[in-house]
DNA sequence: AAAAAATGGTACAGATCTGTACCGTTAATG
DNA sequence: CATTAACGGTACAGATCTGTACCATTTTTT
């Protein structure tokens, strides 16, 4: 089997450090040292930094977008089900011991002027994530699809933030229910009875 | 009347750049060159450039607290309206333009070491924030004052965050429309009558 | 095996940032 | 008025960070 790519290597070593420990206080040589890879490899393979950076915003974009892909094949026949499931594998991540909130927010706090790249594409990334999950809600029949989608955004992104700055100190279970009733609540608020999608 | 003093005039300006565009990117010169000060005066007041940003996290923690007073001088017989003002009192704030977050999570992010000095103020400096706002539900009456304090937090939290990242276009309406309901529905859930507190 | 592509190693330029040293000047205070 | 405290100006040390130049080495492909 061929061997990983420098570039494979850098990406994947950036990616886990500019997450753990911040794209600003993360230098260039602490990647190269830490891939181990020669420096004139990395301006071979990346333009700049910020190249890396958006590089390593694409690479947790797909992971969004992968993550809505698994939800929708595990219940195929049931946008609701899907959006319930979304909130559980939130949780999940939210639980790991690594968990440093979602990297695109960061990134637009790390790069507050809104006209650099960096925040710019940060920002693009979860509003493509928020808009599938808007598109679930009004599949799934909620009145107010886009109501819903922005309460459950809020209500994440609060999560996230509460997680990040209290560490093992913060339970998700007030939010998970919070979020499951949230989003029942905006399913079942227009008709009395259920009807499977 | 006494000129300001320049350890004065370098915090209030320092502030203003921390909180706009971020601490990592603002550096001493900057400050120096806005404040008017020389660098010599700067560093007579302050030990080094971490120590202002302790002083700076200290200066919102102050403007936080006031406004948690100002409210309870506002509605001195109703710890619900005092919960209620403090709602709207924040959906103000994100409506003004310069908006840009809470400075005590921007702080956590821009300094993800958990360890760091400025990381664990600003984690102080929200909890200290949100354990009144807590002891303010309690006073008020909720049935489970913990959970609403909790619910307010991730809901703000989140909204700090989305009104952040869209700007102007995102309208802070849903967010104080869910927030009032929400603390209602605490308030009231396990009394049907309300006695004024 | 020969050619081509990818990688390694390292020195260094150039910019930036924090913090110090040193001295002159202005303002408050007795 | 004299003393003391506060401030201004500036040069510079030391560290760090991004990015480039140059050449040797290894791996892959033809």
């Amino acid at each position: 089997m061929p061997k990983e790519t420098a570039k494979n290597r850098i990406l994947r070593v950036a990616s886990d450090l500019f997450y753990r420990e911040g794209i600003r206080a993360i230098g260039i040589d602490r990647i190269i040292l830490e891939s181990g890879v020669a420096k004139s490899s990395f301006y071979r393979n990346f333009a700049s930094k910020d190249d890396l950076v958006a590089a390593y915003l694409e690479y947790h974009q797909d992971l969004n977008a992968k993550d809505l892909d698994e939800v929708q094949r595990q219940h195929p026949n049931s946008n609701a089900m899907q959006l319930h499931a979304l909130i559980d594998k939130f949780v999940e991540k939210m639980k790991t011991p690594g968990y440093r909130g979602c990297p695109f927010a960061n990134t637009t706090v790390e790069f507050p002027d809104s006209s650099h790249d960096n925040h710019i594409k940060a920002v693009k990334g979860t509003d493509e994530n928020w808009n599938r999950i808007a598109i679930l809600a009004e599949k799934a029949g909620a009145a107010r699809p886009l109501e819903l989608a922005e309460l459950l955004r809020m209500l994440c992104n609060g999560a996230i933030m509460l997680s990040y700055m209290k560490k093992h100190d913060f339970n998700p279970d007030l939010f998970s229910a919070t979020a499951h009733t949230l989003v029942d609540s905006h399913l079942f608020s227009w008709t009395v009875s259920r009807k499977d999608d």
